[in-house]
DNA sequence: CATTTAACTTTTAAAATGCAAGTTAAATTA
DNA sequence: TAATTTAACTTGCATTTTAAAAGTTAAATG
């Protein structure tokens, strides 16, 4: 997607203003996935020639980078970049947009109570997470 | 578009998971703008037909609603719901990855100090602004 | 050595998008 | 009051994107 304002709003949906980018994102981040197969096997169930053209984008805008896993040389491993896991407040206020207003869909609900007490504190534990993922 | 699975991040995407939908938010709810040609004039200039389509989805899906102008007979006046405005705090999160990862964007300056230092003071300042609005 | 697994790529049909032009009702101007 | 303009769309069509299925390649496993 290429530029289409100075909004940053409209920046933000250049990289990930489709179906599929922020879901990615959520494995990466929420799921401890990691490899493309892991990646394909998501309830929503994504192409596979669009989570290939989804990681490519991704990592061409800085979002994720790729690594060899070095076990298995058939693997790679996606991870996410800051800028990636600094997407967590915008995941997490969609979760609280759900909770208020898609109240049946698979709300976590102890981090639901968490933000409003601790917001903060919150995020920056699940970030500790994020980046000691395994 | 359909459901997809039961995770409150893609029920977010199902209704807003698009290249255009999330502006026509952002002009309802930051610019002021309530027609139909004030939302066709946006910088990123979206054709008629899309914001057409995404106007009738977003209003079966419950995040608009549509009125008819009294003054001007040929008007539509388009609110956000509820729904609409709770928006706002994902909005909010965009611009500030924004800010940190696309500073040369138009980030709206005291906008940032004052999520850090008074988020909740800002988010409720601002939700009374929107439904203020003419 | 044969099979399976992982990460893709390719093909093709269907759907969505983008652009230009057209329509209709209401308001404004001459 | 007739002609023009404005607002909110709709239609038609070419281009792009998506989805579904099948195929490819390198590495690992039995």
């Amino acid at each position: 997607m290429t530029k289409r304002s100075d909004c940053p709003i409209s920046n933000v949906l250049d990289h990930v203003g489709d179906k599929w980018s922020l879901l990615i994102i959520r494995d990466l981040m929420f799921f401890g996935k990691h490899s493309y197969s892991e990646l394909q096997n998501s309830d929503e169930k994504m192409a596979t020639n669009i989570l290939s053209s989804r990681l490519e984008k991704l990592e061409k805008e800085g979002l994720i980078h790729k690594q060899k896993d070095e076990q298995d040389k058939r693997k790679k491993v996606y991870r996410l970049t800051e800028a990636g896991v600094d997407m967590l407040p915008i995941m997490l206020e969609m979760i609280m947009w759900s909770a208020k207003h898609a109240p049946e869909t698979n709300i976590p609900n102890q981090l639901v109570s968490r933000v409003h007490t601790d917001r903060a504190g919150l995020i920056q534990e699940l970030t500790e997470q994020i980046h000691q993922q395994p």
